[in-house]
Parts: structure tokens; sequence; C-alpha cells
DNA sequence: GATGTGGATTGATACGTTTTTACGAATCGG
DNA sequence: CCGATTCGTAAAAACGTATCAATCCACATC
């Protein structure tokens, strides 16, 4: 490594104070215009690169926002990401993407991480209801904001009403008249699953239908593999048995079943209607377009980065937040065929 | 804040010097037991947290390799970044993803901040063909690799071979005897979209054919929208004018395109067939299922972080590698109607 | 010409860790 | 029981930056 060159080095090389190059670097305005130029003359020549490791050690706390996410791979959170992303950005900060993939291990692992990294702050969308790692961490300094998942008074948090979006798929599926629906979603610890179901089971009570009639099929993991897996079970059932219409927990579940159904030859939505959950890009490109409840992603993503900025830079006034948003339903032919030419 | 302990506060409160615990942290086989778990109870008691700044202060590399990716939303460079950040965590290591969006100030942003960050090192998948920043970076002091990218001798690089895939993609359209062919990709600064329309030439051009008879339609950015955007442009085509064959540069331009013709009515494959590039997971789940060329996504990012740990970890003996894995194409129904029931 | 003013610049210090060197204690073979 | 060797501990010296009180200087004011 070409001796890295620090701040001592432009300071001796411009002729001025260690102190006078700082003041280039973080406040140039106090800085005269010949003498600033003359410093960033020398950095640029002596390709000076701050160490940003210092600068953290001095300051106490880095420039970067961790946001721990249950699925990179799931468009969602990454669209989620882009939303944070831009308004941290805004702010000069940065946003470093941490999957825990619904495993609490692998959160704790961020978590640390995060931790020792000394974080601006901490997006998260938890693995388990559990919030009391979390609950430590804002103790010990380091304020999170909950990532699509509601919260008490106490804390930060930008959700989406899941409740509320399980009622308007089910609701819709009730509509059309479907008699025998299931519901496919896990593990039912991560609070948007249960949140989801809760909501089927109040549409579906509201004409009087006996909420244990829904057929709650549970998968460990919010995956395609996983649709495609309840997939070949529902293929299986006897067809009077089998459901009419099925809510998916979220979009890569419904993709996987639609999948499966597919290539089981059941037709969708003529045996099976599909309602999934997110409406990522994905769901309108599918075999047959996928009826979603549609979630603002994006601004999910932005809203918690600017709620969590908020609360770094004026700690004093600072209340914490609940923002909660509407979700909506977005028919597609997975629900109702399209009207044939 | 909590007033922050460190190191020293946990060293008095065992009983033992601050080297010492500075042992139980980096080397704990050096210390006994007994005094270990002293040390051990103290941190945990106090709650300390290591202050990763300071360590990396003292160090002068981070323990984090940086991921720079064309686009945070193609599921082809997630597989990429699980890959990578499986190899990095069997060595201690942490992955952070950067997302330049074929964008080269945003590369550039990227980079700066890494660099800043004293990185362990860079994997990255530039966004031109101009190296000059990455080998700039790389001289002072940062290795890289580059992803999904061929290199000459004096890089490592982990790539798999482009024009190869594009021959396999148009060989395929050939054998099935399309006349009429069109490439749609682009920009074409990417290396990865020129290899790929070389190879199309190259099987093209096999059969005594004219290279120039393949229609390329060139877009700014391998997305979905774009995707689309090609397909109304084909659909206003006439018929007769109309290629009968697309070869996408990517899946996500694929699917968009696939989407439009499924919007305007034109089938798949009947009227026009369509390849893919990367087998991205939805692409099998397609309205269509996509006839794509697949990459060995997961084992590009293992191998790139491997190189790049291996270059780090064995200076001396370090020579430069160019690894090349080889695609294959998955024939899907639409190239190739399915076989009615 | 003395004094005041305000902006520009300086230089010392602290941030919390890792590493190195030196030294003390304990262990082992002879 | 002694000397040699190993093992573990202690103390101090960086690492490169931001900050802040202090100083300097030029200029305007009286």
């Amino acid at each position: 490594m070409a001796a890295s060159v620090n701040v001592i080095d432009v300071a001796r090389h411009a002729g001025v104070s260690l102190g006078t190059v700082s003041n280039v670097l973080n406040r140039p305005e106090r800085v005269s215009p010949a003498t600033r130029d003359r410093v960033l003359a020398s950095i640029d020549e002596l390709g000076f690169i701050r160490n940003e490791a210092a600068r953290q050690l001095r300051v106490g706390r880095s420039r970067t926002i961790g946001l721990v996410v249950l699925d990179m791979g799931n468009p969602f959170f990454t669209d989620v990401a882009a939303g944070a992303e831009s308004a941290a950005s805004a702010a000069g900060l940065s946003v470093v993407l941490c999957n825990s993939a619904e495993n609490v291990d692998r959160e704790n692992a961020n978590l640390n991480l995060l931790q020792e990294q000394r974080s601006y702050g901490i997006l998260i969308t938890p693995v388990t209801s559990k919030l009391t790692r979390i609950d430590e961490i804002r103790r010990h300094g380091t304020p999170a904001v909950l990532v699509d998942r509601g919260s008490s008074r106490n804390r930060c948090s930008v959700s989406v009403d899941d409740v509320v979006g399980g009622q308007l798929a089910v609701a819709h599926l009730v509509s059309l008249g479907h008699r025998r629906i299931a519901f496919v979603g896990g593990p039912m610890r991560l609070a948007q699953v249960a949140d989801r179901l809760r909501g089927a089971h109040l549409a579906w009570a509201a004409g009087g239908r006996d909420p244990d009639q829904i057929l709650v099929m549970e998968i460990p993991a919010l995956k395609v593999s996983e649709g495609r897996r309840i997939g070949e079970a529902i293929a299986l059932m006897p067809k009077q048995e089998r459901p009419t219409a099925v809510f998916c927990a979220n979009d890569l579940v419904a993709l996987g079943l639609l999948q499966e159904m597919t290539r089981q030859r059941i037709t969708v939505p003529g045996e099976i209607a599909i309602v999934g959950y997110d409406d990522i890009d994905f769901a309108a490109a599918a075999a047959v377009p996928l009826t979603s409840v549609r979630q603002p992603r994006w601004q999910l993503g932005e809203a918690a980065a600017q709620v969590l900025i908020e609360e770094v830079s004026e700690p004093k006034t600072h209340r914490h937040r609940q923002i909660v948003f509407e979700p909506d339903l977005v028919v597609r032919e997975s629900t109702v065929p399209r009207a044939m030419p």
C-alpha cells in the first residue's frame, strides 16, 4: 500500500495546520477561499482519502444506517431499501442492507455488527415479536425504527395495516362467492403473517361465517419453494375438499403456488383462485397475473429513514411516532378471469 | 447514551489489564480459562460492545467487503450477493451491498465510500469498460475483483462466458428455424451486453447468414419497463417485418417484453419466441415460462469473494486469476410450445 | 496611535482499540 | 532443586481524525 497519506501530510504540503485541513473538509465556509483552494489542491495531489474509521472514532457515531430485512431476495425489501436509501442520501447518510433470512441468530449477528459499528441508527423488520433485544440496543444509544411492523407508543414504527390487508383480500374472495378458502403463510411468529391471518378471519366472520372454516396451512418461511410445496399438497386433496381460493401471506409464496398449480394442470382462477400480498413487480408478470394486496414499499422505507433521522437530529423534541399506511387491493386474473376476446 | 463502556472499564472491573481484555477478544487461546471467564463475565455485566471504528483505525483495514452491483432489484445480483456473503462470513467478514444503478456517478460515490471506509476489498460489476478508477483504487491498496465481467491478466475476475451464452441463445433460435430475430439490450457500454450480442452474431453467422440481419434494439437500462417499451414498439411493426424471435440481454427485459406481448395479445412463442438471460427464479414462474441462459449466480459471488480473500490473506504468493464459468441454456415454453395434454 | 472586532488559523487533546515489548510467574526436564 | 522454557500479563505506543479554546492578524473605529 502506498504509505497512506493523512491529514497531517496534507497540512504540511499545503503549508497550513492540520486543523485547517479538517475545517476545509468539514466546515469549508470557515476558511478563506485562497487557503481552501490550496488545501484542496494538496488533497488532490497527494491522493488523500479521509479515514472514515478515525472520523467515526472521534465523532462517536457512523454515517451509516443499518437496514435489517427478512429476505434480501424478496423484491419487496429491495424496494423498501431503495426508499430508505433515497431519504438517507438526502441527509448525507448511507444504508447497509443486512439479511436476517427470518432467522433469529442471523438477526442477532447483524445487530451485533451494527452495534459494534456504532451505526447512525437501525431500521429493522424483526424476526420475532420479542423486541427486548431491540429495546436494549435503543437504551444503549442506537435508535431503531420498526419497518413493516407496528409498535406501541414507546417506539417508532412505520408499517402498513396488515389486518386491513387481510380483510381486503378475503372480502374480495367472499364477494366472488368462494366458500372454502385457505390461508398459506408462516411462520406465525412474524407479526405480518399473524395480522394478515387475523384480517382474513375478520373478513370471513363478517358474514356470520365460522372463522374456523378457513384452512390455515402454515409454512416455515415465506419463500417460492414453500408455495410450491403447498401446491403439491393441495393437488393431492380430493377436488371436493380442495379450497376454491387461497390467500397467500406474500407474493413469493403465491407465485410458487401458482407455478405448481400450472404444473399440475389445475386452472387458476377456474379451479383455484389465488391472492398474494405485496404486489411486487413480478406479480403482474406471472403466468396468471396475480391479484395482490399492494403496499407502499418505497414510501415505507423512505418514511422509516426519515423518522430515524428526525429522532437522531432532534433528540430533544422527538416524540416516538407510529406511522401506518393503508394497503389496497389490486385485482388481476388470478381471481377474476379475463373477459375472453 | 449510557456512558459507553470501553475496554479499560472492563479491565478494571475484571481486575486485569486492558491488554488482557484485548487478548480475550482477539486471541482467547492465549489467556487462561479462569481469567478469560472473568473477563467475559465483566463484558457481559457491563454491556461492553467493542468499538469497530477504533479497532479498524488501529488495524488499518475493515472487516467488510463492498459489493457494487448494477441493479439491486435484479434477483441475479442478490443471488450473487448471497454467494459472496457465504464465502465472506466463513472468513469472519461481512458484505455490504452497494447499488450503482448502472450509473457512473453512483458507482463513483460508492467507491469513494468504500475507500474512505478502508474496505477489506471490493467486488464490482463495473458500469463502463473504463477500469482506470478501479485500477487506481487497487494501486492505493484496496484489492478489487471484477464480478460477472472478464478481465485481462493484470486483475482478478470471476465471470461467465457471455459470448458463449449469446451463442447458445441464438443457436437455439436458429435451430428452431427462426429467420428474423432481434436482440434487445443495452447500454452497450456494459461488457455483458456487448458480449452477449457478439455471441448472438457469431451464432447467426455460423450458418453463413448475414450478421447484420439481427435487429439490434438498444435500450438505456436492463429493466422490466424497458422490456415493455420495446414490446410496444414491436407490436407496432407490421407483422411480416416483425421478428419471430427476440433474444433479451437479461430476464427482467424479457419479462417486461413478455408482459407487453401478453397485453397486446401477441402469442408467445407462436408469433414471437423469447429468450432471456440469467434464469432468475421468476423466469420459470412467468406467464409463459421463459427460456433463459442460466448462469451460476451464487457460485459467481462465492468465487469472487474467495479470490478476494485469497489475495488479501496471501499477498506474497497471490497471482491474479480470471475465473470463467460456462453458462447453459434452459429451454422452456417461451421458445418451444408445450405439448398439449 | 491605541483599542476593539471578528474572522482565519493553530495546536493540543481525546476517541478506544490493537500490538509490541518486556517482564513475572509457573512449569518442566535434568 | 536449579535453570531453561513456556505461558500469561502489564504498560505504553500508535492509528488519523474532529473539536475547541486560544491565538493571530488585518482592519476599522475612536
